[in-house]
DNA sequence: TTGACATACAAACAAATGTTCGTGTATACT
DNA sequence: AGTATACACGAACATTTGTTTGTATGTCAA
């Protein structure tokens, strides 16, 4: 994956052409359109670009037909907020189960037989974090357990598989010794393992490290009010 | 806008067909390709049924281009927590500013002004809950002012703009004798409007109608951890 | 029956669109 | 100089693809 910086001007162009056009319209532009809209003056020359857009990670092509565009890549110049990769499609994410408390949230194996369609919900890349859809999963949230960590019921979690965790990271941890799954923020102690509630009018909790098994790390949450 | 049962079988597996389509794709399915599978004989019969759809209020076409198809129309077996609009570009919403404690929320005449293309996020279709782009905006959170209904610092709250609420809708209100913006659920009481947060850890609040301004109905929070 | 209408089919057409090929122009390296 | 490489151009070509036209079948109502 090259970085965008190593693109060619002309290719960062297209690229960003190719983003507002499906973004506006729905559908990839046409080799022409983004010769006309890039100064291009030879079909070939799109041609041979978006070839090197392939090559360089950004993009998908699919062989002889109109319109077969997808780009894949991350375009800077989009504000983090709305770091979205147009004309793909959304993430497909593995929604394994849900999770409550005093119930141990689904584990990893159980998440490969989950390739029933509809165990999947969709959701705009940016919620991913760069991380690959098979590294991720979803969790719907049960019960009022997690408030302290600013989330609640129904509210729907997206986690990345990870058994360890850094400092500062959400993640899901399961309390073997109180049969509890819950949402707090990562911090190994020298003697414990303090997990910090996102909420400030809740104390933190310290455990050892023997009854703390990490699930996975927390990448974002997503809630509709109906 | 048809309802989606009154449409035909042919109908409806050409909708689904496109959407998944789209979904895996990044781009539309052409006409023949969508009588292939929808067993059509002949490229009108696809023809006569898209513009049928377009009719329906489920379809944008862009005559002549090829692929030039758009679902705009919500599609039943999708499951609430992914109901959205394949092939459709992530929805735009503006995002008019940053709503903190103390500080009244830009109001809806100033959504008008920020056409300007860095002004915006976009929301997966289903965070607007059915609402128009232009009834809609987006604000930041600011501050810890909102943890009593569950929404941080550096959450995306989606708003649908109005003067009014019913019962139980969460609104952002401003409260002029306090100074103050808040997200709470919104119940009208005999002699007084009570705000009520979302978590339970939090007492309501009282406050008479003549203190108590309706910004917007809070559709959806977007929460991303880094 | 007759007529209007919705739906369906096949074939031919015209336009849009991706691909290929020969060529030209820089730049860097040997 | 000679060579390789990356990039660009224009034209011709081959498909793909949307559109149109004429016709046929069924239903429903007058």
């Amino acid at each position: 994956m090259k970085a965008f910086e190593e693109l060619s001007v002309r290719q960062r162009n297209m690229l960003r052409f190719m983003y507002n056009y499906t973004r506006d319209r729905g559908f990839p532009p046409s080799i022409r359109e983004i010769g006309e809209e890039c100064d291009i003056g030879s079909t070939s020359v799109v041609n041979y670009n978006l070839n090197k857009l392939v090559d360089a990670g950004y993009l998908q092509r699919s062989g002889k037909v109109s319109r077969g565009l997808r780009i894949i890549g991350a375009i800077p110049g989009v504000s983090p907020a709305r770091r979205i990769l147009p004309g793909r499609a959304f993430q497909r994410v593995a929604l394994v189960g849900r999770i409550a408390a005093g119930e141990p949230i689904s584990l990893p194996e159980d998440i490969a037989h989950h390739i029933d369609d509809d165990d999947y919900i969709e959701v705009p890349p940016q919620f991913l974090r760069g991380f690959g859809e098979s590294e991720v999963f979803a969790l719907t949230v049960r019960g009022d357990s997690m408030i302290d960590s600013m989330i609640q019921d129904g509210d729907i979690v997206v986690l990345r598989r990870q058994n360890t965790a850094d400092n500062g990271d959400m993640v899901a941890a399961w309390l073997p010794e109180d049969s509890e799954t819950t949402l707090k923020h990562f911090y190994r102690e020298t003697d414990a393992i303090r997990l910090q509630p996102a909420n400030q009018s809740y104390d933190p909790i310290f455990v050892h490290p023997s009854n703390c098994e990490i699930k996975g790390k927390v990448l974002s949450v997503m809630r509709s009010y109906s």
